[in-house]
DNA sequence: ACTTGCATGTAAGTGGTTACATGATTGG
DNA sequence: CCAATCATGTAACCACTTACATGCAAGT
């Protein structure tokens, strides 16, 4: 999945600028996808308007820089019916946290600790954050299916890592002993 | 996460060479933190050799071409140690399918059935590859921790698309009736 | 005869990120 | 007064991947 096809996804449902383009894939349940930073979002979106997939205008603001508001072309909608019909990638899951996690008996306790509590409310944060996806408007039934499936896994992962976290921590190295305590 | 870390990760419990990282990356459990080709790994492993944090020795084999063992030096065990203290960088989670699947309306219900199809193999595969993983020798606990994480979120990935999987081709645009059927 | 597995390595290409440049407005 | 938000865009950089080069042995 690239930034291009990003950009016809989220353009497919509703304009957008490239700014906007950067926070939904940031925030929102588009960083299912891909996560996109202006350097990257700003080409794409010249370079698919040079291809006539997209078309934009210039929309001056009060108080605010004016901004260039991208629409999809019907050559940009069926590029992207098209893209949708190539066999899938595939699923990337890349967990630092189970690195450390592995490495657990490496580590002193209280970080161990620390970094499964940190964890912990990464998680619950972005299950605040799909809740939130699944009540703004314009939600199609696939968003719903995708954020049903999204919820139910995340749900888990905070359920399991909150009933184990203990057993992580106690594979650590037992803290030390801190000298002086009682100075 | 980077190639060099991946290589200290594996190097820090077992002598291998440059073809057997890449293995553990693509396939085992490692496939968790990085996915990393030959021509990322052998650079590293120079680099990382340069560095002073690994060491290596050729072992000629019959039938077989020589291979490159490296091994890693209390430097480098440092320096892993280290690493691991730093504060994690985030989970990354991306889903095709899931792509797919939001715009599963636009498609027609063979293709969203047999994607989902396909899907479900590729859980159903990654649940087989981590119940082998944990069988193998040499397991660690925070090994078996991290495949036990894993198992759970996955063995509930597959069971919400096997059961839900009807939902999403409900979405989907009828098939087209197929012209003269009966000719 | 061809493919697969073993095994190392390099060069070219790619798809991004980071940091910078610019600038007005609002809020702490 | 400084930071953040809004807003666009570029240039330099980076960490990878892909494809190639090499070569032998075993299995199909």
């Amino acid at each position: 999945m690239n930034v291009r096809t990003l950009c016809l996804a989220i353009l497919y449902e509703r304009e957008a600028t490239g700014y906007e383009i950067r926070r939904m894939s940031v925030e929102g349940e588009c960083s299912y996808f891909v996560e996109a930073s202006y350097g990257s979002i700003y080409p794409a979106l010249a370079k698919l308007e040079d291809d006539g997939l997209v078309t934009s205008r210039v929309e001056p603001q009060e108080g605010k820089p004016a901004k260039k508001v991208y629409s999809i072309t019907e050559a940009g909608r069926a590029a992207f019916v098209d893209a949708l019909h190539e066999p899938l990638d595939e699923e990337v899951f890349r967990s630092p946290f189970l690195l450390f996690a592995r490495f657990a008996h490496l580590l002193p306790a209280d970080l161990v600790e620390a970094r499964a509590k940190e964890q912990l409310e990464r998680v619950r944060e972005d299950i605040r954050k799909i809740k939130q996806a699944a009540e703004e408007e314009g939600r199609t039934e696939g968003d719903a299916w995708v954020i049903a499936y999204g919820l139910a896994i995340t749900e888990l992962a905070e359920e399991h890592l909150r009933t184990h976290m203990h057993d992580l921590v106690a594979l650590a190295r037992p803290e030390q002993i801190k000298k002086n305590a009682a100075e």
